[in-house]
DNA sequence: AAATAAAAATACATATGTGTCATTTTTAGC
DNA sequence: GCTAAAAATGACACATATGTATTTTTATTT
């Protein structure tokens, strides 16, 4: 495949990208995206089998994004607490967002395709996050920032307290209080007193 | 709408209730329904316009029966803290049940099907959970099993992180050591010392 | 038992999606 | 500028779903 075609393949995942984003996963076709990118019926099977291929692309291309966001949270010249809280303020905004139908898509691509753990790309970033606020939790244990005696089983906590945030934005929804208040007890949960908030 | 269409209603939504579960909620077509309840096409429009009608109706006789599991659990004479980890425990098997369709068929319609608050049976299931479980830790504080200084918040903290369990469990997987440590925490945080576990 | 109403079945017209393949167009090397 | 390989096109054959209009069956009433 020549340099034209990987060109080609990245205009296509991107387009492919916002089709998603407006459509979810299920309800997008293979005419969906030959319409989205403007180019043939056969042109497109030329790359992609079907939207689970193009739909996994998309997912890596956002693994990556998502990596570089957080190294920009860390390389800052911040106590733990300040890099954790800017985390967890950056992650509020996400949720409060009203629509993120690519999360949902997201999801819905994982509820049809069981993908064996080491392809499982959302389990990678779950798995990234958590490692990279568990450092941040020792970190601040170190400091005397944080109290807490299991980094480890802490930063999962917290992603699973994320996690159910994120889907009950996308089904019940969910008020700035009620992450405020997730926010807090995170905190709490390291020994942090609650001073400005 | 007589006694005979009522029971076929019923009928219907029970066979359809069967199909979510085996292929999700946007699989599932009308066709799909026609041939698993063994009625002819025009015969399933009389009743229903489409599969969101006929999974809503599925929902709702879900939401019954997951009113009277909660209430089982509630009527023993046991101490408070007795109930909760009755509560988890119940929970946990559902979590570690391999592929819960069911579940997954209700994000997926949720995610298209935007309901006012008020018809949104899943914040209703939510809420009322957490009403419970609210109650439940009022309980145990006054018995003196429990410390909790903000009842209605750390019952709303509990929910969110069996659903964030629950959604992960169907889209990275779960461990049941993921599970244990989860109820630890919040047993913890509920200044339940940890002995048997 | 005939007449009428209600319920169910069937066939149809319409729509939308898939994947392939013979053909045309474009690109790049000589 | 010619030519061979690569890339792209679009029509086609097939498949599946929808919703409705008409017919057939079943049940009810007189």
């Amino acid at each position: 495949m020549g340099e034209k075609s990987v060109q080609k393949k990245k205009y296509i995942v991107e387009t492919a990208r916002k089709v998603f984003m407006e459509k979810g996963f299920k309800k997008v076709t293979m005419k969906d995206i030959v319409e989205a990118c403007e180019i043939s019926r056969g042109g497109l099977y030329l790359y992609f089998e079907n939207t689970s291929q193009i739909f996994l692309e998309v997912l890596r291309l956002e693994s990556q994004e998502a990596d570089d966001v957080f190294s920009d949270s860390i390389k800052e010249d911040a106590t733990a607490a300040d890099i954790l809280l800017l985390f967890l303020a950056e992650q509020k905004k996400e949720l409060l967002r009203k629509k993120d139908t690519l999360t949902q898509a997201t999801y819905e691509f994982y509820f049809e395709n069981e993908l064996p753990k080491r392809e499982n790309i959302l389990k990678k970033q779950f798995d990234s996050a958590a490692k990279i606020i568990e450092k941040l939790i020792e970190i601040g244990v170190e400091n005397g920032e944080f109290y807490c005696e299991d980094c480890k089983g802490t930063a999962r906590n917290i992603m699973f307290v994320l996690e159910g945030l994120k889907i009950s934005a996308q089904t019940i929804g969910i008020t700035p209080e009620a992450v405020d208040r997730e926010i807090l007890y995170i905190l709490r949960g390291l020994g942090v007193e609650d001073e400005e908030n």
